[in-house]
DNA sequence: GTGGTTGCAAAGACTTTGCATTGTT
DNA sequence: AACAATGCAAAGTCTTTGCAACCAC
């Protein structure tokens, strides 16, 4: 499924070789909490992914997993988002740019792309005067599947 | 400059007839809050209005502040927003509907409008299944006050 | 052995809440 | 008089940090 490029192996290498390049040690902890981290295909919080680390190893505390989620952050591995709960949550940084559909009722989150809305960002940001240098955008709503629930209800 | 129909006074009184809508009681400290946020015309975070508020009658609290944003927000007036720097903030609710650009160098926010973007939100919501209820979009960039300080200095 | 790492608890930032007191209606 | 509102401090949520013990290099 994912790109031959970008598979889990290959990004924890890369975080493998982000340690090395900082100087940094390579630790039981952090290698598990990476391994669990890109098991997860979802945008996991720090805490569903606390919970995947104690499973593995009920030692590890809270603010490894918080520490570790930083440096993939730092080394291109993950990324960081905030949507509407208040808590950080984490993707695969490696994936081409995108913007999230979020289910109101259920939850879920759908990935997508729409070159048009970049560009039409692009041309806003020039119209008021700003160099753009990012965006955040995110749609709520309801999907089909909680539709059809609420129907049958 | 602000549309008639929705100048400060309206907006308190808007704010006073929710009040009694609700059997609420009129206070010293609502109605300092209410005028100072009214008063502000920008994207006010809670601790700026506390000072302005403090300026204004030294013995109110930050919870009240608080409480009477929620009331405002409730009713109407204020609309809460939440951009990078993880304190809400609060606006006029009675404009129209826009988004927000903000500059990273100094934090200037400025609105806009763009249908175009809102009418390809509403067919990508569709086109994955969703029924669409709300959006959040953020532009962040330079604005050219702070690219011309940048070469300047 | 040196210096980064860990786990815990404590602290921070922002916001909400409990409660005795005060103020509105 | 009844009951909501206030102010303060305490608690809550999410995240970061200080520090002694620990471990990778």
């Amino acid at each position: 499924m994912t790109d031959a490029k970008h598979t889990a192996d290959d990004r924890f290498a890369r975080f493998k070789e982000h340690l090395r390049a900082q100087r940094l040690k390579s630790t039981a902890q952090r290698d598990t909490i990476v391994r669990a981290f890109l098991a997860s295909q979802r945008h996991i919080s720090v805490e569903e992914l606390y919970n995947d680390v104690r499973r593995m190893n009920p030692h590890i505390g809270y603010a490894t997993v918080y520490r570790t989620m930083k440096l993939l952050t730092e080394c291109g591995v993950a990324a960081e988002r905030h949507f509407r709960d208040g808590e950080a949550r984490y993707e695969s940084a490696e994936k081409r740019h995108h913007d999230h559909l979020i289910c109101e009722s259920c939850g879920k989150i759908v990935e997508f792309e729409e070159p048009r809305i970049e560009s039409l960002q692009q041309d806003t940001a020039k119209r008021c005067g700003f160099q753009l240098t990012g965006h955040k955008m995110e749609l709520y709503g309801i999907c089909r599947e909680c539709r059809r629930a609420r129907q049958a209800g």
